[in-house]
DNA sequence: GATGAATGAGTGTTCATTCAT
DNA sequence: TATGAATGAACACTCATTCAT
């Protein structure tokens, strides 16, 4: 691994560890052996570490949401165990990423002065999701899997819940992913056994 | 007002604007308009500053648990509206007033470092208010008012969405108190149209 | 005891435990129970309680002169009795007196930047007692009561070793003035009867 | 030379003219032309500049202590001549260096608040001699050079005058080293013509 | 006699950054 | 590629002192 990836490594841990303000470079280059001017010659600053983790978050999320939407085109014809399986892909393959759970650390850690991380936060772990699921319910609902409701309190229902078990988890120390990942289940199951059309 | 109050006033405006180590004691005296030395005169150190809001909103959170143990304790007997009633007195008198808001978005922008802010943080936004709703909803389980299900696995399915919106208003520059507020008052119809028993 | 005697006596013991800078108002008033601001109804400044101190000091020692001289006066004509008698009263009458003793280590621990303090200490311990003794072994010389020597060189061999042993009583924690007591004595003895003109 | 060597010599000064505590960094700065935030390239706090001059102390003076065992090795054998000479070059190759003239003055002003320095003096300049020479003088006294005697007593009526010429010389304000060596010299001869066994 | 409140000057220290080598 | 050396700006905090009450 070369220098400029290990900084990366090094800063990623750290960020999340201590928020981005709060580690220093001082903090990385010890982590990392190399002197504190060294970083500069890969970085042209201190927030150019942070925009590459986050150029990398992106992708990643953005990769997901291609994932995402290929599997759930195929829930419509479905049955409880295919619905199940996408909510615990999301937490398993991408909530749980050991890239995604640091860089998201980050953003809840310093929610502070920044504006670009407050964004990015609310975008990817506020909006979006909700958007996604709302159409997806929406479609559900036409497809009659799913109960007639309105589909953004659905979709609050729904990821809410998963919003909240992770964030327990990232503040909790010394929190498994367990227990996060039992009680998602047991909250997915029992959505599914709520609102599923055939249920009644 | 006198200078004491100031202070706390100012430090609570610019802790939930920048966070606690980013905002610095002199940012503070300069909206205060007296000098960095003075503020050693009424605190300590400024820890002192942060711990004194605490306590406040330790006090003021307290004070609520007592109001809405006394609040669910006539709810067993009830109505739809009584039910609704609840939940919108622990938003509008508990969430939206001006200071717990304020120290929650400093609870939530200052999870770096400082484990004191972070247990503050997970007892009164993640752990209590599920444990509480959890109680409450066995009760009105066993009470023949909502339908038989895992507790707090439906505590969740109730607490989660107001902590999102919660967060989403909080997070979002801008957002007004009306759209969190609308957005709850439909969850909660929506909660009890789901799990009321007599639906049934 | 009224005040300004208590800001006096608290001074000395800080004053003498940490030196004069180190120790600070704040201390003083802790300790005598008032408020900072109440010292300057009392003292000038912070200078003038270690000045109250100092004048106390000069008046003590100077005291000591009178008694000193009169001490020896009668000498001459004498005995290794009254010899060590008059060693031991310098000792245990001045030196162990517990504001001599609080105010010289004040002396030696404050003579850094303070031109005032570094004179004091030169003339109460190192200048006064060597001509002191010089002029009081000429005198013993003179009468036949001690071998001829250099006066000078006779009142450093007297002296520094009281002064050597004072110095080691004052910086090492814990030490007693037993010990202290018990070495100037075996030095005066042994000095008497090496000095003495009879001995021979 | 090296900025860090300036630092060192700088602070040397400093310290040794107004204490440790009393010389600031930037008085330290502003002697070696450098910014304040400079230093810390070099070392980690302003105590480890002092540390820096202690090891250097302490190398030095347990270089002395080989040299000192080594020169009085040969003692026994002994004139007048070769008694006086080691008397003389303690003074002179140890006490009138430079360096260590320098640091026992740090260490004689800063007996307040600091253990550590208050112990190195204690060791270096109360207890060591003290022993060295006991045991020194224990051997002569064997050997048949000196005449029978208290060894402790001996030792403190050897040492103790250099340590009082010592402290005159560096409390004294323009105070020349030529008078502490002659005092010193008239002081071991002394010594050396009253206690010698051979003298009787 | 005493104090509540304030202040200016100073302290040691941290940090991201620069730049010649 | 890496680093030794330096720096400006900031930081939390301490201290002796003042003054109206």
């Amino acid at each position: 691994m070369d220098t400029r990836e290990k900084i990366l490594e090094a800063a990623l841990s750290l960020f999340s560890k201590k928020g981005y303000h709060a580690a220093s470079i001082r903090d990385i280059c010890r982590k990392v052996g190399i002197k504190e001017s060294s970083v500069y010659y890969h970085f042209a600053n201190k927030r150019a570490i942070l925009d590459a983790l986050q150029a990398r978050f992106i992708q990643k999320s953005e990769g997901l949401m291609v994932f995402m939407r290929q599997a759930s085109a195929q829930i419509a014809s479905i049955s409880k165990e295919s619905f199940l399986a996408v909510g615990d892909a999301y937490i398993q393959q991408y909530l749980l990423d050991d890239f995604i759970l640091a860089f998201l650390r980050i953003l809840m850690i310093e929610q502070g002065d920044d504006e670009a991380l407050r964004a990015l936060y609310r975008e990817w772990f506020l909006e979006r999701p909700i958007t996604f699921q709302s159409q997806l319910f929406s479609l559900l609902i036409e497809e009659g899997v799913l109960r007639a409701a309105d589909c953004r309190t659905l979709a609050i229902a729904y990821y809410a819940p998963v919003f909240y078990l992770l964030q327990r988890y990232l503040l909790t120390p010394g929190a498994g992913q367990d227990d996060l990942l039992r009680d998602a289940q047991l909250h997915f199951a029992h959505f599914w056994n709520t609102y599923q059309e055939r249920a009644t």
